[in-house]
DNA sequence: TTGACTTATATGTCTAGACATATAATCGTG
DNA sequence: CACGATTATATGTCTAGACATATAAGTCAA
């Protein structure tokens, strides 16, 4: 969670409440580079004295910060701010469907193929999984105001969501019905570039040799593989945007 | 933070504190799905009694998890579990040098071009401002074991970063550079696919047509503007993965 | 100089209270 | 029934203590 939430809620100047003021005291002294990485900040003791209140006050406001990662505290030797980390990016990779109404676009979605089977040894490869099984593969587009915005080749371990051999895929998007039916706890994304096949040219509405943009994501639930999707998009039209703050 | 974090721990199964335990335990009941998106969780006072401790006790545990947006507190009405959110993925784009020698391989870095100049009307627009000031452009190339890796092309603002012109780009790599002496506060990627040019398959040593991985960066330090860069990357060989987790 | 031992200290966790505040639920009235 | 006023209640914040624990720093002996 963004520790500046706070200060970036928009309307009434609401008072805010005494940690609250020490937390955004402490934040804004390291991003504008007062207190500068490995900085030690007072002690609690100090910040108690200085804003006259408990310890317990003072602890809340730099617990907050250190869950943050803006921050890093070590017994007997006191807080310090933290050196800028790795730039990591949060990257929101919304449910395809929900991007595109989100852009005021009117969304579209074919199914082109949808069957169920014995898990074969490639799907058991890609699922990354070893025990036999039955699985759906789906291969569907989605588009954009009727023109392509990508397409989606797609695999569910039924072993892990039995629910979903019930769900019709012809009517629903398999990402929506997924990430609204199957609380996932952990994945994977990889983000690649390719060239147009005849294939994806032709599902794309593109010129083979076209450029592509392929997210492969792998999806958890609790140590079991939920599913297995990979996406083109049209490279030269479609772009991730990744915001992020650092310290 | 990842409040899963604890868990991941290697070593010693070290003795939790009952906060922890008690974050831990409703963490797991959200993850596993017994209590789904919506479901009220119990009262801070019926923790209280199944703990036997205090109520800032239970209430740290829920603060931690309200933090990390698995879990919403409404007043007099209780706490509920979130609704799952948009799949927003933590991607990590490392510092290139520490990217390469992370993997073991051998980090090489030619400069190309090196140049200060007044801002031009295209430097002002990339940059995103409108006053005229000094800027330095910059064009490298990173390799890994002697294999193009990514090239680079790069506008450094000198009005928010002076120090920068003191530094020497022919011997460490810009990035690297402002990644240690520029605090950032707030950054915006951009990742698209296109085919290499002329110009840009000669630096990478691919075939023009080739795809590449695009990523175009923009860094802000406290609403002004550091530095703007994109870089190409092979799009067959490089691989931008972001590992998550989600509720 | 080095290594083992001791001590001081800052953070980590916890308690048993307190008052504040937003709001769901209830009640009463037109 | 609709709507405004009242009340009950769950969370939000805070206090002034306590003991635990990791560890930096100092001490002393080999």
């Amino acid at each position: 969670m963004n520790v500046a939430s706070d200060r970036a809620k928009p309307g009434a100047a609401e008072k805010p409440t005494l940690y609250k003021r020490i937390r955004l005291d402490i934040e804004t002294r390291i991003l504008t580079g007062e207190w500068p990485p490995g900085h030690r900040i007072p002690f609690e003791h100090q910040l108690m004295a200085r804003y006259r209140c408990s310890r317990m006050t003072v602890n809340k406001a730099l617990s907050e910060l250190a869950q943050a990662d803006l921050i890093e505290r070590r017994r007997r030797a006191g807080t310090f701010v933290r050196r800028p980390q790795h730039m990591s990016a949060v990257l929101k990779i919304a449910d395809i469907r929900a991007e595109i109404t989100a852009l005021g676009r009117s969304y579209g979605y074919q199914l082109i193929d949808c069957r169920r089977r014995a898990a074969t040894a490639a799907d058991r490869a890609r699922l990354g999984v070893s025990t036999a099984g039955k699985v759906i593969a789906i291969a569907c587009r989605h588009s954009a105001d009727d023109v392509p915005f990508a397409v989606e080749d797609r695999l569910i371990d039924l072993s892990t969501v039995p629910e979903a051999a019930t769900a019709d895929f012809a009517r629903e998007p398999p990402g929506s019905w997924l990430l609204h039916h199957v609380p996932w706890t952990e994945a994977e994304h990889t983000i690649s570039a390719v060239v147009a096949d005849e294939h994806t040219a032709k599902a794309l509405d593109i010129a083979v040799g076209a450029p592509c943009l392929v997210i492969d994501r792998y999806t958890w639930r609790s140590a079991r593989t939920v599913t297995a999707v990979r996406l083109h998009y049209p490279g030269d039209t479609h772009r991730l945007v990744a915001r992020f703050k650092g310290g």
